[in-house]
RNA sequence: GGCGACGUAGCCAAGUGGUAAGGCAGAGCUCUGCAAAAGCUCCAUGCGCCGGUUCAAAUCCGGGCGUCGCCUCCA
């Protein structure tokens, strides 16, 4: 049984088959650099990260392309959203750019996604969208208007296919102020010619200007990843016009296949509504971080398949903190039993089980990424390595390492969910040391049955956010 | 209006024909000096509604209801 991806082109679940055997080609949509960004950001880029890191855990060769977006996309007013922020902000565009890419990077290493192979910039690749757009100007799938290169959506048999949408049914059109220098409502632009007041602005066979928004990405993942590659990703909410106008231009440029699958993501909601830049009601990955750690974030993004809408709510994060706790404390456990493990391998009845866990693992993410089975079958596994190392009866180092490794493998490399090590302070081993002296306080005054001293040192420990718990074999500490 | 999703327990959510995964919250129990953690038990005769197909439907078909997304900038 190999992956199945729900291919949103042609919709429907399909065998993924990659163009060359063992590799993979992938492009995702990135974020434009106007501002900081939020939770749906987060959503989107952890799913893909998720993607890429079971492809790669699957044995793929991954070439993951993820462009920034620094130039062309527009307002409704026909502003530049980055030459308005540099407005704002008296700064120049640039400096903008540099600043909210450099923060998209913080909160997606904070968040633990792993950076793209590639990072394009649309700035930085203005000479392939001219030659692309020259491309389309030469084939007859576009024509130049007053100093703007717009696409002739009527020369594209196949326009619409993505998003379903047919051309004569949008023409009967709400909007009267299309600009009349396009032939059809439905044109997009290519390049638009830059007013005297546009800051942005290279020279180009059509004078000066900027690109348009759709053909940065079809330029850039033509230039990395070839005419046709395997699979586009994005969010649901830029299907229409942004992937459809890719295909259109990359196809009739190329006169080849764009990409072969589609994965489009579900947008993030706040009480049921899209969280958005316009809307404002949006929460920063730096704000949500300042509350959750990384690991619950993506928790929480697992919770629903990554094509379904998820809607954010304070009940659903505490639910995937609860839930993570319970995965890691297993994993932490294991890790402390280590210290005083016997050799061998007692307990090795478990194998099996987690052998059993990463098959039914596979099976879930093999169907389509179904990170919530994925999770599930975790969480079942759980409960048995909980049983066995919560039994008293010796479990050798062996066992334990390789109880370790399988959560390793899942739930750290493929969903990200396991730290390194344990949280520790920047004094982590001054620390450790002060703990396991009031620890050891702590264990005499109990012989003493002084339980007055015992309570307080663990309850003023847990104040200060170190929790102590007594197991048969001794006391463990972590922090909270 | 067009296109596309979705509607499963208090909350989140998996499940595309065979008799409802998993997590959170809640209740009880075991363990504990007491806790904490962990485990066990309980928690949807029912999957928005009405019809239909079938031996069998949350799952297929038809019809209405509701929510959301896109159609204009957003991942």
């Amino acid at each position: 049984m190999g992956l199945k991806i729900y291919n949103v082109l042609g919709r429907e679940k399909q065998e993924f088959v990659p163009l060359e055997p063992g590799r993979v080609g992938m492009y995702v949509c990135g974020p434009t650099v106007q501002d900081y960004a939020h939770l749906g950001h987060a959503k989107t880029y952890i799913a893909f990260d998720v993607i890429v890191r079971y492809l790669r855990y699957s044995g793929y060769d991954v070439l993951y392309v993820q462009n920034i977006t620094d130039v062309g996309h527009l307002l409704d007013s026909g502003e530049d959203r980055i030459l308005k922020k540099a407005a704002a902000l008296q700064a120049r565009p640039m400096q903008i750019v540099e600043h909210y890419t450099r923060s998209y990077f913080e909160d997606m290493d904070a968040l633990g996604v792993v950076r793209p192979d590639i990072s394009p910039r649309a700035s930085g690749h203005i000479p392939e969208q001219i030659r692309m757009i020259q491309t389309l100007i030469d084939k007859g799938h576009a024509y130049v208007a007053n100093g703007s290169v717009y696409f002739d959506v009527t020369t594209d048999p196949e326009y619409g296919k993505l998003s379903n949408r047919k051309i004569e049914a949008q023409t009967a059109g709400s909007r009267e102020a299309v600009r009349d220098e396009k032939r059809n409502p439905e044109d997009f632009a290519l390049w638009k010619k830059a007013e005297p007041e546009h800051i942005l602005r290279w020279d180009s066979p059509w004078g000066e200007g900027f690109p348009g928004w759709h053909i940065e990405c079809s330029a850039m993942a033509k230039k990395y990843l070839g005419a046709t590659f395997d699979i586009h990703g994005g969010g649901v909410d830029n299907i229409f016009p942004h992937n459809e106008s890719e295909i259109a231009q990359s196809e009739c440029a190329n006169e080849a296949p764009f990409a072969r699958y589609w994965i489009l993501t579900g947008s993030l909601t706040v009480d049921g509504i899209k969280m958005s830049k316009s809307l404002g009601n949006f929460i920063t990955i730096k704000d949500a971080l300042k509350q959750h750690r990384p690991e619950v974030i993506r928790m929480f993004v697992y919770s629903a398949h990554y094509s379904n809408p998820v809607d954010f709510t304070d009940e659903a994060l505490m639910a995937a903190a609860g839930g993570w706790e319970r995965l890691y404390g297993a994993v932490r456990l294991a890790r402390q039993m280590k210290a005083s493990a016997p050799d061998g391998d007692a307990g090795n009845g478990i194998l099996p089980r987690l052998e059993q866990a990463k098959a039914d693992f596979k099976a879930a993410m093999d169907d389509d990424f179904n990170t919530p089975k994925a999770v599930a079958a975790l969480q079942e596994l759980t409960r048995d390595v909980n049983t066995l190392l919560n039994s008293g009866s010796p479990v050798g180092r062996a066992t334990l390492d390789t109880i370790e490794q399988t959560y390793q493998q899942l739930a750290g490399d493929v969903l990200g969910l396991i730290p390194a090590q344990d949280t520790a302070s920047s004094n982590g081993q001054r620390e450790a040391g002060l703990v396991e002296l009031l620890i050891s306080l702590r264990a005499e005054a109990r012989r003493k049955k002084d339980f007055a001293t015992s309570d307080r040192i663990r309850d003023e420990l847990k104040a200060l956010g170190v929790i102590l718990e007594d197991r048969p074999d001794g006391t463990v500490w972590r922090v909270s």
